[in-house]
DNA sequence: GGCGCTTTGTGAAAACATGCACATGCGATC
DNA sequence: GATCGCATGTGCATGTTTTCACAAAGCGCC
């Protein structure tokens, strides 16, 4: 039996870089470079080497020792573990303005993620055309998602909205979902959910610019501690 | 000397929770809601209650043993620790199909990260107005940043140009970055970069297809050998 | 004021992720 | 075809995050 039959689980936070290590290779193989080191590809996807090694030693031992690794090669990997070998086509729910935006970004077709559909509950914004696609009304759904396979849908409506676009997403048979609403949503066990929400990055920074800003006011506090000090004992 | 002034390190993991903690407390608050106790928050929030606890205990003891926590207060703590308690102006680059919707996206101000400017290098584009703010020369960067006191900064422009729109914002005075070019930006130290990436989710969504997709026929060739292994043994 | 109910806050354990360091094995060179 | 140099693959130590489980503590009721 071939080893790879029953694969090895691998870890989220590694299947969370695969797709940035792909991303690079695809760059160097466009360059015409054909083979790289893993302290190669952890310089250009701005990790450490070693975590490279073990990330992919969990796809198989598909370096060469002394040599590096086979760009073409694990491209091919990497695509196939990710299952990226064939299109995912997409159901977006909301044709607002993120919506709209998501639609006519042709990063997502570039990448493998076509646009099956663009769906509002707003009969005004149906039959718009927006990123060259129609937009069709909510309870053309279920139909969309047979007729063209689609197993990942995209949330892009407002907040008040976002679960019940996931109910019909989820009854329509939908088995994936990227959510743009800063909603928590509540789905079967067995639906994959990832959420994205633009607010939360933007207040993690802020947390950031805080502290640094606490740190410099502590240090000069500390700093005048110190010439009172200074002062106090001269 | 009070206990906050040298505040001891929030973990990373902890700080990517408060801002949906917070967004949910909000609601709470909205709803007329004025006690919470960590199994609601948890529920609301989608993680363990344990976790929730232990999360708000790096801010401080805000709760009432066999009580709860007062949500209004739990509010303000959070926002001040997450430096929420003023705004902060971000300015983005790029005004294409993302920069556009980011623009106009309303959930930027109401959430306390107002948009100073848009800047794009196409003269073509400068000038326009998009989402209410007229699209402004990259050149003006520098006089944005210092006059309105910007410390954030938005990438949305092709990967190609990432790089260069970071430098820029970096030489401007910016010590946030918050990218969606699936580029690795290199920055000095000291400054904070956060990266998102469509694709890289919809590649995560993708590999649980997959492996979903696997683990499925996996089962079937399984019950076969299993009927096999049965009819042989009748 | 004391008792019991409830929920927090937190040590300690477990699970997970990272990074080091080096044995292993491959290709090139002589 | 033996030797050398180099980069992989991985065992092990370290650090971080999650989870458990329970003592400590506030509130209401008697």
């Amino acid at each position: 039996m071939p080893p790879h039959r029953t694969r090895r689980r691998i870890p989220e936070a590694t299947v969370a870089r695969l797709p940035v290590y792909l991303q690079m290779l695809i760059e160097q193989a466009d360059l015409g470079i054909d083979s790289i080191s893993s302290e190669g590809l952890a310089e250009l996807a701005g990790v450490n080497a070693a975590k490279v090694r073990k990330d992919l030693s969990y796809l198989g031992s598909y370096g060469t020792r002394g040599v590096g690794y086979e760009v073409d090669y694990l491209v091919y990997q990497i695509r196939r573990e990710l299952g990226l070998d064939h299109d995912w086509p997409v159901v977006i729910v909301g044709a607002g303005n993120l919506g709209q935006a998501l639609a006519g970004y042709g990063g997502f077709h570039e990448r493998g993620f076509p646009v099956a559909g663009i769906v509002d509950i707003d009969p005004s914004k149906v039959d718009t055309v927006v990123g060259g696609a129609r937009v069709r009304s909510l309870d053309d759904l279920p139909q969309i998602v047979a007729s063209k396979g689609v197993s990942i849908g995209v949330i892009a409506t407002p907040p008040s909205a976002a679960q019940a676009a996931c109910d019909r997403l989820v009854k329509a048979g939908i088995t994936s979902i990227l959510n743009f609403a800063p909603t928590i949503l509540s789905v079967p066990i067995g639906v994959a959910v990832r959420k994205v929400d633009l607010a939360v990055e933007l207040q993690i920074l802020s947390y950031h610019e805080q502290r640094r800003a606490n740190v410099q006011q502590s240090a000069q506090l500390h700093a005048v501690a110190v010439d009172r000090g200074r002062g106090a004992s001269a």
